[in-house]
DNA sequence: TACGGCGATACCCGCCGGGTATCGCCGGTG
DNA sequence: CACCGGCGATACCCGGCGGGTATCGCCGTA
């Protein structure tokens, strides 16, 4: 199989319209139904049940539009580890606005490593890092469980804390000394916000779709949404926002995340600065 | 990058010579030069340096040759799997002969799962089952810590054991209640067996290259040889072969591994019998 | 019944991936 | 020192395949 078939298998699959997806691909549509055809008939499956209002994916289909998206992603991998090969500097990405101390520590703690490299931190918008990581567009990626998914990749836990709910300032909530999660759900005046999904599209609800972190704290303090995060964020609250201890939230593990088998010099050195020796 | 031209650049970099990686991929040495050129030329990076003795890996390439080969499995793991789909039986990968007991036990907790799917057992040579694993061929495997290497795979431990020498019978040293690795250092008469790296390749030195189990114990019942090995391979020693427990050596621990994200009923079915409920 | 949108088919063209022949370079060897 | 052999690069050619356009058959809908 060449990566363009499954380029375009997964241009298929996800506009399940074979003149959609030609379009999304810069070609003609027959061109992209033959390529699907002979795909299937190489594969000896279908994949796709066509009718004439488009496609339908298969049990198979399903399979393969998951497998492609990685192996995409494990040769979209390759060019970016190479290209970036020999280039002396270590690409991090991280939660824009989350764990600023802690990555403030970290960078602090390797550039003082003898032989550190410059730093190149990517602010990614929610669940962007492992996109980056698993791309090879970065060498290695601060993630938060439990909302981050680590599988497939080697990591390291760097901190664990609780979290505070977080309402705007003046709301009657902020007057009690801790809160419960069951006293956030499903407040009428402030909806949850709608974190992006894996995919990065958004659950359906009435509260506001969030992609980071700048913008959450915005729509708390306009009293729009509430939101439940780590202890460590109230280091950068302005006066607009206040925060409430919830001691039945889930605890949060800061990681370092990598890819499996990297083994460069400067990422075994950020490793050990981040365990601290 | 087209999946084709990966296969002709790891060719190339497994034998660094041009005409041998072409005959080896079945075609004519120009048109494989021109591919790499034109690879390089669309990477902007050298990938070898050439003489007229052959060819050598630059640092880009060397990273390359390692990416190439996980996308080249992740591609191979996506037909696989893509082929494999709708098929409704399981594929387990073990080391031939080892946890034999561990694994018929698993194979009855899983056969008496209700809605449990036929199981088609791949004994694999030593290291074979995660490239079974990653290439998609197989949906689970037995694997054994130290020894195999779990990175990128989901596990889930099932046992841990310590290790006996097995040697000839009348061994002198079989004469002993214990035995520690020092003792079984550099024996003159009965050098160490070279297992195979992760690459397939042997370590040199004295011993007999090994591949799996049975032609491990053969070659120990004709003393050319003695290995540490779990305990539970006591189970099925014939008596030209003695068994002495070796405290000081690493505890060995047995492991089922999948490949991250996979989420079919039936492996998930194996989890649980495996598990235990 | 006419129409519009879907994927499939028929047919054509140009490019690129493959081939052969040959070159330039170098190192070993009689 | 001249020759040879093996290496990768270059020059040149060809056929197939990946792309295009035009059109068809099917079906749901107005």
């Amino acid at each position: 199989m060449e990566t363009r078939e499954l380029r375009y298998f997964v241009a298929v699959a996800e506009e399940l319209n074979f003149g959609r997806a030609a379009r999304r691909l810069g070609m003609a549509q027959p061109p992209l139904s033959r390529a699907i055809a002979r795909l299937e008939r190489r594969l000896g499956t279908e994949l796709l049940v066509r009718d004439s209002h488009g496609a339908a994916l298969t049990g198979a289909g399903r399979v393969l539009l998951r497998e492609a998206r990685t192996a995409l992603d494990a040769v979209a991998a390759a060019e970016a580890r190479t290209r970036r090969a020999g280039r002396p500097a270590l690409v991090l990405a991280a939660k824009a606005g989350a764990s600023t101390e802690l990555l403030a520590k970290l960078l602090a703690a390797y550039a003082a490593e003898p032989g550190s490299v410059p730093v190149d931190v990517r602010l990614c918008q929610y669940g962007e890092q492992g996109v980056l990581l698993r791309r090879g567009e970065a060498d290695a990626a601060l993630l938060h469980l439990p909302f981050d998914s680590v599988t497939g990749l080697d990591t390291e836990e760097l901190h664990t804390e609780g979290q505070v709910a977080l309402l705007p300032a003046g709301h009657p909530l902020t007057a009690r000394r801790e809160l419960r999660l069951a006293d956030l759900a499903d407040l009428p005046d402030l909806p949850a916000p709608r974190y992006p999904r894996p995919d990065g599209t958004h659950p359906d609800g009435p509260g506001p779709a969030i992609r980071d972190h700048a913008q959450l704290y915005q729509l708390i303090a306009l009293g729009r949404t509430c939101a439940v995060l780590p202890d460590s964020c109230r280091t950068q609250l302005r006066d607009d926002v206040a925060a409430v201890p919830v001691p039945d939230a889930p605890r949060v593990t800061t990681l370092l995340a990598w890819p499996p088998d990297s083994r460069s010099r400067p990422l075994a050195d950020l490793l050990r600065a981040a365990a601290g020796r």
